[in-house]
DNA sequence: GGCTGCGTTGAGACTCAGTCTCACTTGTGG
DNA sequence: CCACAAGTGAGACTGAGTCTCAACGCAGCC
């Protein structure tokens, strides 16, 4: 579904070889849907016959979250989970029922840091801030019994 | 130094049985300061000579987990610590230099949760924040460059 | 104080994520 | 088209965390 396009263009500028490999996992990247885990990717290179190896999945992964072009995320469950996102600073909203993810903007946040800096003496360099919750479209199923799961 | 006792009174007040390894791990805990792996309580209890298993040890922080004694983090390296803390809701900053920890209350993050809330149409159940930087000791020792490192 | 039942334990096998190595391949710039 | 550095894949390796199962030892009871 999802379009590789700015993976591969964001390989490209930072001057990374543009190999058959890195596109097929850019491919399998945009077509999830929500989080996913390098376990996932490597299913699904399996499964669709790509013959990219877990090495150079989880090296891609690796480039890519250097790059900003994916997020990694540790789920409640204490799994390392990744969603493909915008390259600026941002959180998620992780729907825990069907693994959706929504990016939020810092705004307020930045203030609550400021804040603690000020309080504790530290000096903040950097945060992580996860939201775990419902969806709306999991919420409208939950709210309506009678539909089927 | 720490004291276990909390730590001790918690698993009785919750039903547990008060084992001689629990209690072991429990001291363990509450001679770290700053977080800890789990892997690091299995080094300090073999070199204690404690004679608790490997599968006590994680089996006890799971439990210590579930009654609020100790929290688990996640530190920016994808590794996963502890911190023995009080059973209340909170977060913590967490010094990238010396591991040492602090606590820090909700507050401020309320809004910044309810907001994100109002704004996602998510229902928020739970959320994580981590902050990460230098606590005021190592930014004295960074700044001035004469001490020796 | 001794008994007894069940929660707890430890050793070690197992699983699974993630890393590393190294010989081979493939993009890319000339 | 070539050369060579960057990238790759197979599979060995590491280390965290889980599971099993027989043995153990708390805690409540007499």
């Amino acid at each position: 579904m999802g379009d590789p396009t700015s993976i591969v263009t964001a390989l490209d500028v930072a001057g990374y070889r543009l190999t058959e490999p890195r596109r097929s996992v850019a491919a399998l990247i945009a077509d999830q849907d929500g989080h996913f885990t390098a376990a996932e990717l490597v299913r699904d290179a399996r499964a669709r016959q790509l013959g990219v190896g877990r090495a150079t999945i989880f090296r891609t992964l690796e480039v890519l979250e250097d790059l900003g072009a994916v997020e990694r995320l540790d789920l409640p469950s204490g799994e390392h989970a990744y969603v493909g996102c915008e390259p600026a600073h941002h959180h998620h909203v992780v729907c825990s029922r069907c693994g959706r993810t929504d990016e939020i903007d810092d705004e307020g946040l930045r203030a609550v840091v400021a804040d603690v800096a000020r309080r504790t003496g530290y000096r903040v360099d950097d945060h992580r801030l996860e939201l775990f919750g419902l969806c709306p479209a999991c919420l409208d199923r939950a709210a309506t019994p009678a539909a089927t799961a």
